[in-house]
This record gives structure tokens, C-alpha cells and sequence, in this order.
DNA sequence: CGGCACCATGCAAGCGCTATCACATAGAAC
DNA sequence: GTTCTATGTGATAGCGCTTGCATGGTGCCG
């Protein structure tokens, strides 16, 4: 009604220039337009030439509402992350969506928290808004699984590897992650760790990974301590008071993520402790300050831009209509040994 | 075309199911189910059950693209940040998705990097989806003024107060904590100062608060270094090493964020350097790990949440049709003293 | 030089909603 | 009983794009 109201008071300039404008400008119809915006090669170069100009000219922007109701495709993509600060996924989301951008993609956030129902109601929103994908760090209830199933779009899981996911996964094992470092620390001469879980699936995984391997190495008695999640710096204060009440200290604290990591030698070293001779730490996730740190972190890198990646491939494969090449893309860890385990 | 062959072929249940749908099966016309969506308490209380049941019946989910085309509101907005890690706006951004997951709207994410073609780029995407509102950290350069000029939502500005913005901000004054950072600084007697600044606008702008008001009080030279945006943890290495070399020592050192801050103290420790007493530090932002660092940080607090709450108030408000409250909110700043300054 | 393939374009029917307007019904006021 | 206001609902014209099909023009082969 605002276009005719425009049309009847003569006055154009009002109201965004649509398609009919550009084509009326190029002499051409709108499907030509149209064709030379998703596909310029198909029309011929004359035409796209006074197509170019008359989109200057109006300084037309296409509006992807109504291209997306009418192709059924909307160019977006949504991503589902826990929360934002000190995250594990943050280089996975940032590749993503600079990736994204340069296809004319763009990332629609959904933060989920921790509570499961926000989960579902971030999939509801971008299965409303007919995103092309939704890719979750969430591992998925029943429930939510029953919703995914109606999703026609890719629903990619990201860092796990679910045995029977619904649409593909890309991450790793995290039952293998808990191994690796059992050995590893194993080998290293630890003999009391202290694993500090943040209360969620995945770090469970590797928790039971890394006990089950302990164990079966002859190791002792895993002590263990529950954080919040997210596993973060300020965490660490809580741990490290109640880790020094125990009656034996553990020899080496195994964190659930590089932040914590960070948080726990702070702690150690303002308690007066040598890290890593009086207390070993690891870390997960390799994010840029296990590098940067004094003691650098020992930590499990993941390789969180080549998820991204992989995530984006597969996206546009599921474009082109055929099925997917793989229903779980590993893209495994590295144990990266640094000074402070 | 697709729902032509399902109607053709008599298989409802391979295409989502539209309005008309519920609306056959509930015995009322499309419009009034599109009523109760929108605002339920315009339909009489018997109709509504029988389309709540409808709904439920048949799982249909809204098409919000053709909600949005029909309508020329996407319920959506688009937050501009340059990047995602160690970011001091991580705060404001997680605050302002809850609050507006809540009302239905999405947040479309553009990182913009610290390009500023890669700015326009994201807003002339977010223009393309016809978003309600784009809300930007970023300094707008010509250009982009030029083209949010046209933008016929809401622009809100954040983060900071500009002379003179399109739409409206919402943030502090920059200049402002540069003063009060120096006033605070020299009455606890500190006397060389260094400024480690990321090359942006605004870090600039609390940099020339700082050196004015420092040598308006009779401070002598202020020294400055240079680090990339963003200022972050691992900046600090190399800043620290910058350091040593210098003539003369800084006995305090002033951060761009808390990330970088804890770099500092990180390093001098490492370096056994007595924090505060050998070298004081401060950061900026008040992020979680401020208070949680051994030593705490002093810092500056900014209210992102505010921020994003004071955004969203405007959104609302500028959705009912009314002009403005104001151009410009200031959440002002608190300067918060704590060990490590 | 007719026939055929092919390329570039136009026509028009949707995509699934919203919103305007008109209308029917029901009570309230006189 | 008539008029008036409210209230709830239906019919329908778009919103601005995409895309299958039809069409007209061009070059190439026999």
C-alpha cells in the first residue's frame, strides 16, 4: 500500500527502489535483472552493462525477503553457540562467518545458554526464517532432535562427532581427547590429576575417555571438580581455594578449557607454587593465549577455522541438491606440548 | 511451484505447512490466523483455541520471510562488531541477542573486521534483509554515512557519542575516560605513563583525553606504543619486550582492554617484576577476568549490557512510530580502583 | 535456403504472508 | 423498533522477487 500510495502522490523517491525500477531503466524485464543479479554470466554483456548502470543509478539494494520467499532460499545460515564470552567456538564462529560474508551468506546468532528449551526455540526462530542451515554446538534432547528431523535445510553439529547425528557432523572424538591425554600425562610421570569439568556432554565424554584410560594404565583415583559452564578464568579462584583443602594435592589439574587453564596458574603462582614443578596444568582448546601465557599452556588444539570450513563446504555441496559426501567429518586434535604440563 | 505439484500430486505432508493450511483447518480465514500470530487478544477467545489446536496439529512454523515481506519488518536487527575474540563488546552483543530472542527478533552478526569496505558491505547486507535496526561499533567513514543515510531503519551507534550520528548512539565519552584516567593516575603519583594504544578511532580519542588532561595537570611526556586492533592478551609479549628497551622505565602502564592489561602483568611477573609496586597497570572494559586476575585489575567499567538494553529500548520505541527520546545516551563509566593500579 | 539448435529475453504465475476495507452480528442507547 | 457503536471475521490486493515456459533472433549445417 506504500508503493501505490507513492505512485498515486507521483513521488518515487519515497520508497526503495525495487526491480521494476532497475529494468524500466534498462529497458529489460525484471526476470533479466533478476537473472544477471544471481547469475551475470547468462545474460548477454550489452544488457548487463545498462542493467549495472541502472542499478547505480537507482541505487537499488535487492531486497532478500522476498528473493529468499521466492526462491526458498534465504542465504543464511544459522549458527547456535552456548554464549559469546571467553568461548572455545569463538574462531569457529568468526571464520564462519567471514567465509559466509564473501557469498553473500549471512550468520544469523543464536545464543542457546545452557538451558535446552532455548535450544529449540533458536531452531523454531531460524526454521521460521527458512535459514539454509543451522549449525550447532548443542549436543540435542530428544526433543530437539524430533524438531531437527522437520528441518529441510543441512543441520550440521559441530565439534562432536554423535554416533547417528541428524544431517552431518564435523568435530572429533572427545572420548579420544580424554585418552590422549591420560597417556600423555601418564607418560609425562603425573600421578595425581585433577580433572575440573565444566557440567556439560562433551566434557563428561572426555572425562570418562581420560579416567578409562588412566585407570586402565594403572593410574590411581581421578579427583574431580564441577565448574559452571562455561569453563572460564574466574572460575579458577573457586577450584584452586578448594583444591588446597584436599588432603593430598594433585600433581597436575586438567581444565576444560585454555581460559581456565589461564585462571588456575594465575592462582598457583599467586599462591607462591611453581608451575609446572609444584603444579602441572593443561588446557584445551589451543586459543591464542596458550601460546601467549607464561608457562605457555600444554593444551589440545582444535582446529576450530578448519570445522568452519568443512562446515562450509558442506553447506554448499547440500546446495548444489546432491547428498552429502559424508555424514561425519573428523577433523581431529593435536596434543600440543608446551611448558606448563 | 512446489506446493502446485504437492496440490497436483494430493501429498500435503512433503511441503511446510502454510497459513492457508491452518487456516482450513481451523475453520477460519487466513487472515485472522495471521491475527492471532501478530496479536492473539484481537481474536475471540473460541477461535483462538481452535487455531492454537491447528497449529499444533498440523506444526506449522511462520514463514518470516514472507512475514517480513508482506509487513516491511523483518524482526530482525544487525549487530556490526570487528571481531569476535578477546572483544570488549561480547558483553553488549550476548545482552542485546537475549533480551531480543525474547521478542521474537534475531541478530544477524556481521564482523567487520578493520576494513572499512568490509563495513558497508555488511550494512548493505543488512539493508538488503530489510533489517529494523543496525547497530554498530564501528566509526563510520564518508562513505558508509552516506549509505546509512539511506538506510530507513534505526542506526544506533555504540559504544560511542559521536558530534553528530545518523540515528542515534548510545555509549560514553571516550575523551572523557582518557581524562579521568590521567587524573586518577597522577594522584596516585605515578609519573611515566605509557600508552599502549590500538590504531582505532576511538582508543585515539581516550589516548588525546589522557595526554591533554595528564599534561594539563603538569605530567611530563606521555610515551605511547602501537598494537594492532584488537588489543588483545598475546599483544602483550611483544609490547613488554618494547618496554625494556626503552631509556627510561614506565612506572604504570595503560591498557586498551583488560585482555591486553593481564598481557602486561603476565609478562612483568614472568620478568619478576612486582605488580603494582615496579609496574602498575591498567586496563579498560572491566571484562570478567579483571576482577579475577592475581593481581585484580584497575580498570574502567563500561555497562555494555546497558548499552545493549538502552539499544533495544530505542528499537522498541522507534517501532511504535514516534520520534527519538534522544540522539544520544551516555551510560557514562566508573572508574574501578583495584590492585593492579 | 530450409531446418535446427542455441542463446538471450519476456511473460506471468506464484512464494506465504499482512493489512485494508467491508461486512455481519450483538448489544446499548434512545 | 431503530440507530449507533463495538467487535470479530472474511475477502483480497499487494509485498518484491524467482523461475518455468514461450518466444524471437542468430548462426551453422546440410
Amino acid at each position: 500500500m506504500r508503493a501505490a500510495k507513492c505512485k498515486r502522490m507521483n513521488e518515487p523517491s519515497t520508497r526503495n527502489p525495487t526491480l521494476d525500477d532497475v529494468a524500466a531503466l534498462a529497458s529489460v524485464s525484471t526476470a533479466t535483472v533478476s537473472r544477471y543479479l544471481n547469475n551475470p554470466k547468462v545474460v548477454a554483456a550489452a544488457t548487463a552493462e545498462r542493467i549495472r548502470e541502472a542499478i547505480a543509478q537507482t541505487g537499488y539494494i535487492p531486497n532478500m525477503l522476498a528473493g529468499g520467499l521466492a526462491s526458498s532460499k534465504s542465504k543464511m545460515v544459522s549458527v547456535l553457540i552456548p554464549h559469546l564470552t571467553d568461548s572455545i567456538f569463538n574462531d569457529t564462529i568468526q571464520t564462519m562467518a567471514e567465509e559466509l560474508a564473501g557469498a553473500g551468506t549471512t550468520v544469523m546468532m543464536g545464543l542457546t545458554g545452557v538451558a535446552p528449551e532455548r535450544t529449540d526455540e533458536m531452531i523454531l526462530a531460524a526454521m521460521g526464517r527458512r535459514v539454509d542451515a543451522i549449525i550447532s554446538t548443542a549436543p540435542l534432547g530428544p526433543q530437539t532432535r524430533e524438531l531437527v528431523e522437520r528441518f529441510p535445510g543441512l543441520f550440521i553439529q559441530i565439534w562432536e562427532l554423535p554416533e547417528n547425528p541428524p544431517g552431518i557432523a564435523v568435530g572429533f572424538s572427545h572420548r579420544d581427547v580424554g585418552r590422549d591425554v591420560a597417556r600423555f600425562l601418564q607418560s609425562r610421570g603425573y600421578r595425581r590429576p585433577l580433572l575440573v569439568t565444566a557440567e556439560g556432554t562433551r566434557a563428561r565424554i572426555r572425562s570418562d575417555g581420560f579416567i578409562e584410560e588412566w585407570q586402565a594404565l594403572g593410574g590411581g583415583e581421578v579427583a574431580q571438580a564441577q565448574v559452571d559452564i562455561p569453563s572460564r578464568f574466574g572460575h579458577a579462584r573457586r577450584i584452586f581455594a578448594d583444591m588446597r583443602r584436599m588432603a593430598e594435592l594433585p600433581d597436575v589439574v586438567v581444565c576444560g578449557s585454555d581460559y581456565l587453564a589461564q585462571g588456575l596458574i594465575v592462582e598457583a603462582q599467586a599462591a607462591g607454587l611453581r608451575v609446572p614443578d609444584q603444579l602441572a596444568v593443561m588446557g584445551f582448546g589451543n586459543s591464542a593465549l596458550a601460546g601467549a601465557m607464561r608457562p605457555t599452556i600444554t593444551t589440545v588444539d582444535i582446529d576450530g577455522s578448519r570445522i568452519a570450513r568443512e562446515a562450509i563446504a558442506a553447506i554448499r555441496h547440500h546446495a548444489t541438491g546432491a547428498p552429502p559426501l559424508a555424514r561425519s567429518i573428523d577433523v581431529g586434535f593435536r596434543l600440543i606440548e608446551r611448558e606448563s604440563a
